[in-house]
RNA sequence: CGCGGGGUAGAGCAGUCUGGUAGCUCGUCGGGCUCAUAACCCGGAGGUCGUCAGGUUCAAAUCCGGCCCCCGCAACCA
């Protein structure tokens, strides 16, 4: 039942943090859990090692370190030590903190490149391959559909730029085979599915390793006007952290101790690179595979997702401020569901945080020791005799970690959060039906009233142990009010570790209860304020990165023209896509437009647009489309609407 | 018919594999207690378990089938 063991080893990462910004709450839940998890399974005797670090190579780190006027490494630096600061505040335990441009990092990644480029894994596409500039995609001969790129089904050129390339198609088979024989390999279940329904049963491509239109990065040792993209750079940190290098005649102590790793905690964005092109370098290096990932999923503030351009981020820190670092923890830890994303609200912290650990937890806490303090003059007492409903409780702690070790070795944390305080509502529950205070006014009833003090205090106990993993500060206060030290994990399997005669501490509340109107109204006014500064930076807003100068004749080249909607449907399978019947006075034609989610067809038609005219066609989800209707935006797309008396075909300038 | 997960009290979830009194947390209403942080404990109200008065069965939240809706992944912003 429970995965007990004898210092075996457990390696567990989180994926390292991509540094070119501060992370907010979401990125920062995944730190947290990793951290809940390898503290738990240090407390089982496990020689854990935990890694976690930054990915800080890349085009846009370049880029806004070249904004700021900074060099790349400059810039990394900074936003490393504010992840390292973030992370630190979370109270993370972790063993090694990685970085992409550690010395050791960059030159096992090159010997990397260059052991799979002998073998014959990487090769360099310099003839062959056809690209599909739409697509971003590169296709061998056989890959082609009549000639034409299979995925949209358009011309395809040979490519212009040499780049590296991984033969992950070569190594498709194995993967799908080993996936569908391992079931548990990735988890939650569903996520596996995902990854061979999506990925590997239609067939890999070759994978790009190279960049050469950037500088940022680690360079290629036998073609230095190329770099090593992300992915090769990137996922080998949770092997070079551990000191491998492909040239080393035998690999450091640490790698041999502690690969493979046990599980990689990621987000589930980046499950198909984790459990597809890393377990594929792996066995192409000849390593032995990870052997679990285990993909969460992410908080969304409300029913948003956290976005900077949204405004609603919240960063853990600032959160810790209001809610201390372990209610920043805990609500993390008990509010991610297991599979589908979670959802953060400023109410839902509050409740959490006076529920569970104010009044749940905290206050058992302290009117249990405060009546300690007040009958036994702080000395923890020596049971009597098991009366009652003494048995029901320590039934409860007994069945509590059983639940919370089966829940925590399945990373379900948010059920083992709740059997903790669900047997902690049982002993507060306990203190009523045994009244302590009534048997404390008869000398009579002072034997059964040691043992029920003995029996909470013991109780509490083991809620200790089991909440170091979780919030280990409070944890540690926890202990030092009941007044004993002895935690190890085992203690808490049996009931009654606890060490009579010694005293307890202080009764100091652990979590002061929060007034929830008050501190929304306190929100609510500083978002307000927040709101109003951003309005004005809008106003003095700095002019967006444009595109490089251009000729008249350059813009000529682009033919737009006036044109009316005739008809439009959607596009059966897919959500973005509408289907277009346009007007050009001259001609009719047939344009496909990613607008579905901002306009309904029938609104459209009748509608005077402009397009441009000139474009090639192309096929999207099967249907053929003949120009762009112009509009603007990102997140909200706008179409440009002209005027209904404006004639049909013009050209636009 | 791309693949997968889900629809159970006002909210969030368990129960479904292995049919047989519908359960937990929060909220709400009422009561109790006084050791404690207006906390803690007990009780009530509130659900035809998405739908087809579908099928199987003595019995369906649970098994089978059709349909509707939501979510994730993929595809897709020309």
């Amino acid at each position: 039942m429970c995965d007990k063991c004898n210092n075996e080893k457990y390696y567990i990462t989180t994926a390292i943090a991509y540094a070119s910004s501060k992370p907010h709450f979401g990125n920062v839940y995944e730190i947290i859990m990793t951290d809940a998890v390898a503290r738990y399974k240090r407390q089982r005797g496990y020689d854990v090692y935990f890694c976690t670090g930054t990915d800080e190579h890349g085009q846009k780190i370049e880029a806004k370190a070249a904004d700021a006027g900074i060099t790349p490494k400059q810039f990394v630096d900074g936003v490393a030590g504010t992840i390292k600061e973030v992370w630190a505040c979370m109270n993370s335990s972790h063993d090694k903190f990685i970085r992409t441009t550690d010395n050791y990092h960059e030159t096992a990644i090159q010997h990397i490149f260059q052991k799979l480029y002998d073998q014959g894994d990487i090769y360099k596409d310099e003839y062959e391959g056809w690209y599909c500039t739409p697509c971003e995609s590169f296709f061998t001969d056989t890959q082609l559909a009549d000639g034409k790129c299979p995925d949209c089904g358009r011309e395809v050129q040979k490519a212009k730029e040499e780049a590296y390339f991984f033969k992950m198609s070569k190594y498709a088979d194995w993967l799908l085979e080993y996936m569908e024989s391992h079931p548990g390999f990735i988890e939650p279940e569903a996520r596996q599915k995902e990854m061979i329904n999506n990925f590997l049963k239609p067939g890999l491509q070759d994978l790009c390793v190279s960049r050469s239109n950037f500088k940022w990065g680690i360079p290629v040792p036998f073609d230095p006007k190329h770099i090593t993209y992300v992915w090769l750079d990137a996922l080998c940190n949770y092997i070079t952290a551990l000191g491998y290098d492909p040239a080393n005649e035998v690999q450091p102590e640490s790698f041999r101790k502690y690969w493979p790793c046990d599980v990689h905690v990621i987000g589930k964005d980046i499950m198909r690179f984790h459990s597809i092109y890393w377990i594929i370098f792996l066995h192409a290096l000849d390593l032995p595979l990870s052997k679990k990932i285990f993909g969460h999923p992410w908080f969304n503030f409300g029913m948003d997702k956290m976005s900077k351009s949204r405004g609603n981020v919240i960063y853990a820190d600032e959160l810790a401020k209001r809610f201390s670092v372990d209610g920043v923890r805990y609500y993390a830890l008990s509010e991610m569901p297991y599979l589908n994303d979670g959802s953060i609200t400023y109410e839902s912290i509050i409740s959490r945080y006076n529920t569970d650990l104010a009044n749940n937890l905290g206050n058992l806490v302290n009117r249990t020791v405060a009546m300690t303090k007040k009958y036994f003059d702080g000395v923890i007492p020596v049971p009597g005799a098991e009366e009652g409903t003494d048995a029901e409780l320590k039934e409860a702690c007994r069945s509590a970690v059983g639940s919370f070790c089966k829940n925590m070795d399945t990373f379900h944390i948010a059920d083992a959060c709740a059997d903790v305080f669900t047997m902690l509502r049982r002993a507060n529950k306990y203190i009523d039906e045994t009244t302590p205070w009534t048997l404390a006014k008869s000398e009579e009833t002072m034997p059964r009233l040691r043992t029920v003090m003995y029996n909470l205090l013991e109780t509490i106990r083991i809620g200790g142990v089991l909440l170091t993993s979780l919030i280990p500060q409070t944890a540690d206060s926890v202990f030092a009010q009941i007044g004993t030290d002895i935690r190890d994990f085992d203690t808490a399997l049996t009931f009654g570790a606890l060490e009579s005669g010694k005293s307890v501490g202080e009764p100091t509340p652990l979590f002061a209860r929060i007034d929830e109107e008050k501190l929304l109204a306190e929100i609510q006014a500083e978002r307000e304020a927040a709101e109003k500064a951003a309005k004005e930076a809008e106003k003095a807003m700095e002019k967006p990165e444009g595109c490089a100068l251009i000729g008249i004749e350059d813009f000529m080249n682009v033919e737009l023209r006036t044109a009316q909607i005739i008809a439009c449907e959607k596009v059966p399978k897919a959500k973005k896509l509408l289907k277009l019947q346009i007007d050009l006075g001259y001609e009719k034609r047939q344009v496909v437009s990613g607008i579905a989610k901002f306009y309904q067809p029938e609104d459209l038609i009748g509608k005077k647009i402009i397009v441009v005219a000139n474009l090639k066609p192309a096929v999207l989800c099967g249907i053929e489309s003949n120009g762009m209707i112009l509009a603007s935006g990102e997140e909200t797309i706008r179409v440009v609407f002209l005027s209904e008396d404006t004639p049909l075909g013009e050209r636009v300038r």
